[in-house]
DNA sequence: AAAGGACTTATTGAATACAAAATTGAGTAC
DNA sequence: GTACTCAATTTTGTATTCAATAAGTCCTTT
């Protein structure tokens, strides 16, 4: 199931931290999520345990509250491996997510204030800049700061909590269908501009739907990407470890 | 963060089933939301080990797992304990659900059998039976099956997941709200009618907004409830108590 | 008598140890 | 040369043990 009021805990330097199971949790989370691990490996509890300096008993322990979350899969007496992502998954993760922004669309617009609408207004056009002038990376990490801030403005933890915790599986994913996809660029530029609109005008039906056709749009854009890679190359995950975050 | 694929496992009854580990968390999830653990209540992890007759180890990986889903906290050296809902925390749960009955619905439109519809018809006029003679029981049972049929129909088992996940948290508070405010359940009973209209003529947009809009509307209802309970009785628990499931 | 502190006890958190299952490898038979 | 079997080793799953933190109680002091 899911975890929905996890605060999103820091990696920690060297100092303690509140719990050394959240560290734990939270290193090894990332650890999956960048890459490290690849999806179908099993996970080798001896190495991590090195690696981390503890012992067995907090690492499974990690293991199976990241299992909870759906990260990686416990197989009976074989230990855990690194879930895969099917193409399957991929569009169900995504639907989740739609319907996600869906009501971060809906609530953002009763809630947010208008600084904080002028400030995504500022991102926006931001955006819309490095979009004129293909800077992919920038373009991006605007694009993922105005989502997330309009899902803040949802003001609702358990909301965000979901979010981040879907997005942080599809974020790779979204990057690099953008590299490769550049229709799909200028029609997810339209799609802003009209939630941008929207937002402005505090139209709550009409956000939600947009945010959420938005969003499917993504997905369609991630499985064509998902679909070449899996054509033209027998090693889909390479070209992942390309893209930054 | 959520679990969202975790195939929810029945429970065993002295035979073997798959895995220790999943038994244990779902035994230990039931036992929590059947309410045999008060809300803000710490969890005995001897008595807990007693009863399910396993040592410390076990129950523990099932205490992060459960604490990843939401259900309990952990707090620092001094174990677990049932996760409190407040107000705030329960709206934000509804806000979600609402989401996902958004998506459950415009997914429903573009992927439910003919036969589906049929077989939801036919509960939503034996629940119209019940709600005519007042018989809640079996009105909220049928109501919440015809929910699930819906989500069902999506096709979509990280949604299914999710969805169920939220769902037994308010679940409880659902059947609750509805003994005590009679004036919800004729605006619930005309709002499924239109989801009905919608469904049969899959209007995707329309139904994923009926739900999303009468999900919301169950929301206020238990809002309402709580703050009737939190005025006029101290112990608020007591009367969730009654309620079946 | 009340308040503060120290000591005792119980409970949590992590490491180690042990048992059971699975994977690997080699050897043999076909 | 290939496939199957059996043993050995590694790995997983659980129990037990040990250390550290918190809570409760009793005693002392003002």
């Amino acid at each position: 199931m899911t975890n929905f009021l996890a605060a999103g805990g820091l990696k920690r330097g060297e100092h303690e931290s509140a719990s050394l199971h959240a560290d734990i949790v939270s290193q090894l989370r990332d650890f999956i999520v960048e890459g490290h691990l690849a999806p179908g490996s099993r996970i080798p509890e001896r190495e991590l345990c090195e690696k981390f300096g503890i012992s067995r008993t907090p690492l499974r322990e990690a293991l199976k509250a990241i299992a909870a979350e759906g990260l990686i899969e416990l197989l009976p007496n074989r230990g855990a491996r690194v879930r895969q992502f099917s193409e399957a998954d991929i569009r169900n993760l995504f639907e989740v997510l739609s319907g996600l922004d869906f009501v971060a669309g809906q609530m953002a617009c009763a809630r947010i204030t208008d600084d904080a609408i002028a400030a995504i207004e500022k991102m926006h056009l931001e955006m819309y800049a490095h979009y004129l002038r293909r800077e992919l990376v920038d373009y991006f990490r605007i694009n993922q700061k105005i989502h997330q801030a309009i899902v803040d403005a949802a003001a609702n933890p358990v909301l965000s909590a979901n979010f981040a915790s879907f997005n942080s599986i599809v974020r790779r994913l979204r990057y690099s269908a953008n590299l490769v996809n550049r229709d799909r660029l200028g029609d997810a530029m339209r799609e802003h501009e009209q939630i941008m609109d929207a937002l402005k005008r505090r139209s709550a039906n009409e956000l939600g739907l947009l945010m959420f056709q938005h969003m499917q749009g993504k997905c369609e854009a991630v499985c064509e990407y998902l679909r070449d890679q899996q054509t033209e190359d027998s090693e889909p995950r390479a070209l992942l470890e390309d893209a930054i975050f």
